[in-house]
DNA sequence: TGCGCTGTCGCAACGTGTTGCATCAGGCGA
DNA sequence: TCGCCTGATGCAACACGTTGCGACAGCGCA
């Protein structure tokens, strides 16, 4: 395996691994290592593979225990797409939410501008503090655009109670 | 089982699927007394589970296309909650969104009038229709309150960069 | 350097949901 | 009433993720 060719910021993971009593070990550096190239959203699953490429031994419980890791120390976040699936974001410095088309599968980025005055509004009416990197719209996008699937004519028939 | 108790709009269920060149059939029947006991919120494995308690033989699968067939027909909606689970609305004539307590499981409602200003200002600015029903909002409930657990610590060592 | 505490790993089993396929049966037309 | 077409069902296998447990090994300390 590749020698020490981890970027900054990951080298300092390492520190703060150790100051929590936690450990450096060569599984976490092959998560850490597939993280690092893949800034975005990824699958729990996908990151699963990514480690199998790189190591055929790796097991899936490991990964996502170390998945777990991270995300207490904030490196990633994750939240699930519109079909339910973890996905994880890496180095959420720039936290954002996410719209999800569900024709055509599409996916855009929501950033806080956006969502800001919501967000404060249902703090202020709830004392809910929503977490942006939860935040996935589910619905149309402009190309796919009109009704949702199930669509206003089902939703009648069935209103006459 | 009991006969014919099934009460409106279930009973126009049965032609709704005719009309449709779909059948009416005991598993369906079965799926249909479960949900219409049980207005509100629902996962997929609790309907599993109440399928089993009337007929041990309800097989999983049948169960999960019934709903599909169902949600087709705009009689139940599903959205996933916060930990990524199936989650059934029954009879959405009332559609709204979730709060979700990522700490305590909490779980609130939101109407369609907390949330139209902003679902009208995403789709003016971006033109992508929002699904009511799918809308969760994930975060920390007023008594759960304060920071989410990944904290502003957390973020605060990762962002040396 | 060597020891020991405790965090980590691999494994196996489980829970939830999906899919492919062969068989069964609802319901329409003759 | 009977037969046929096609939708529905059960089964088995799979995909993704989680959990419990015993064995292993990182790392602090002497």
């Amino acid at each position: 395996m590749r020698a020490g060719t981890l970027a900054e910021p990951w080298q300092s993971v390492i520190g703060e691994l150790r100051r929590r009593g936690l450990r450096w070990t060569p599984r976490r550096r092959l998560v850490l290592e597939v993280l690092s190239e893949a800034s975005g959203h990824v699958t729990g699953a996908e990151i699963v593979d990514r480690c199998r490429r790189l190591d055929a031994a790796t097991v899936p419980s490991t990964v996502y225990r170390t998945l777990d890791v991270l995300e207490e120390l904030g490196l990633v976040r994750h939240g699930h797409g519109a079909d339910g699936r973890e996905e994880y974001h890496v180095r959420p410095t720039d936290e954002h939410g996410h719209l999800h088309c569900e024709a055509c599968g599409g996916r855009w980025e929501l950033d806080a501008s956006e969502v800001g005055e919501f967000m404060a509004h249902i703090e202020r009416n709830r004392g809910f503090r929503v977490d942006l990197s939860h935040f996935t719209l589910v619905g149309r996008c402009p190309t796919c655009g009109g009704a949702p699937a199930w669509g206003a004519e089902a939703a009648a028939w069935i209103s006459d109670r």
